[in-house]
DNA sequence: GAATTATTATGACGTAGCGTCAAATAATGT
DNA sequence: ACATTATTTGACGCTACGTCATAATAATTC
């Protein structure tokens, strides 16, 4: 038993390992300098042993996604508590969202790769499924919020059946602008303003769209933003 | 003068017949089965001639690329030129975007192949300008019916600043929407709806966020996507 | 129209990196 | 101490990219 729990252990504690130096690996020199032979290296064990661990360099990659969607949940759960109005918490999810990615570009990047079918072919069921799960479970959060809204009235219960449309409509936005900024369109120079901002004015605006009280127009949205994004990372 | 000409004309011919099979072999096998070697052999030449059309296997997938950016550009215009308010134009391009998008999944997957950075990272600096090119041809369209819709009043002026905040955020909401839809999430076991449905909806709640009029409010909705869709797609 | 030169096409070759598997090594049980 | 089971290893096979010397073809000159 105790041999066992050890052994599992052993086993858990090298899988980070594995994924510490491939995150760093491609933070430091991108995906295409991170090779199943260069991670082998750098944890001084061999190839045959990192596939002990992940099915395919997809697999290890997609696990990184993984725990990249752990930490956004964990931020998720933060804006869940924050304080405030139920508009205020919905909002600092977008803010969690947008700060975490925009602080962690590498992360955005993993999930783009993840994204791409030719990518995705390759991952085994299971981490998929794996994968899935977090997603579920960070879509829940939002949604939950938005449930709340509508049962206190802060949202119109017309909205009810709604409901994952605005969750979808949010995500979406925040999820389109964020990889818009990383895919290296040269936002700037096609005349844009810096992401974040544009994001958390037109968040406002999306839900100004669906009358989500209290509207933006009777908010100080500038400290709003500066409160929650320290609440959120601090 | 002729000679030249003529052999220009075989060159892009060619060209184009290689574009062609790259992208109906994409279409049928998937990014992985596409190799260069096959389509030497599809197109009924060596490895070689292929390379001196196309730097990389990455230029290939690019130029597939600017070609769909290029009809989307067709699309846009053909919204562009759609009689009715600035409101209805502009919805036009998101209805333009989605549809296109929607009738040719093959085209989104190349889209999010291309903004993935160890894509990018092999595409030819050349390529990437002609890109680029294409993607400031595509914003402008929408930006200018902004701005028009500013100098008639359907819009605040007060958002004249906001102009490409503006576009970009209805961008990116498409563009995200469309990713994760293109991106095996399973969206529908997550509970959401049909993602043109629900970015119909969204485009819309968006607008009337910034006041946009008419507002969806005063419109049958419905009717006019499908107004919209049949003029654009007919 | 033959000779020369310029252009273009070819495919064998070098290389990188994935994933496998038989053999070596370590761990565990008796 | 020996047998059995589990784990690790790295050489090997394979695929696919991209190159380049050579061959083939086209253009030009005389």
């Amino acid at each position: 038993m105790t041999t066992s729990t050890r052994k599992q252990r052993e086993l858990q504690a090298r899988e980070e390992l594995i994924l510490d130096a491939a995150q760093s690996m491609l933070h430091q020199h991108g995906y295409n300098y991170l090779t199943m032979e260069r991670i082998a290296e750098t944890v001084e064990y061999s190839k045959g042993t990192i596939y002990n661990h992940f099915a395919s360099k997809e697999d290890l990659v997609c696990s990184l996604c993984c725990r990249c969607i752990t930490n956004l949940i964990d931020v998720f759960e933060r804006a869940y508590q924050y304080r405030g109005s139920t508009r205020e918490r919905f909002s600092a999810i977008g803010i969690a969202y947008s700060l975490y990615l925009q602080l962690n570009p590498m992360d955005s990047q993993n999930i783009l790769t993840v994204k791409n079918n030719a990518i995705r072919e390759k991952i085994s069921k299971e981490k998929l499924i794996e994968m899935e799960s977090l997603e579920r479970e960070i879509t829940t959060i939002a949604k939950s919020i938005v449930q709340q809204a509508i049962d206190i009235g802060d949202l119109d219960n017309k909205h009810q059946h709604h409901l994952s449309t605005i969750v979808f409509g949010f995500w979406s936005m925040h999820y389109g602008a964020l990889l818009l900024d990383q895919s290296g369109i040269p936002l700037e120079q096609l005349g844009f303003s810096p992401v974040v901002q544009m994001l958390w004015t037109n968040a406002n605006i999306f839900l100004d769209g669906y009358q989500w009280q209290p509207l933006s127009t009777v908010t100080d949205t500038a400290r709003l933003f500066e409160k929650i994004s320290s609440a959120l990372f601090d």
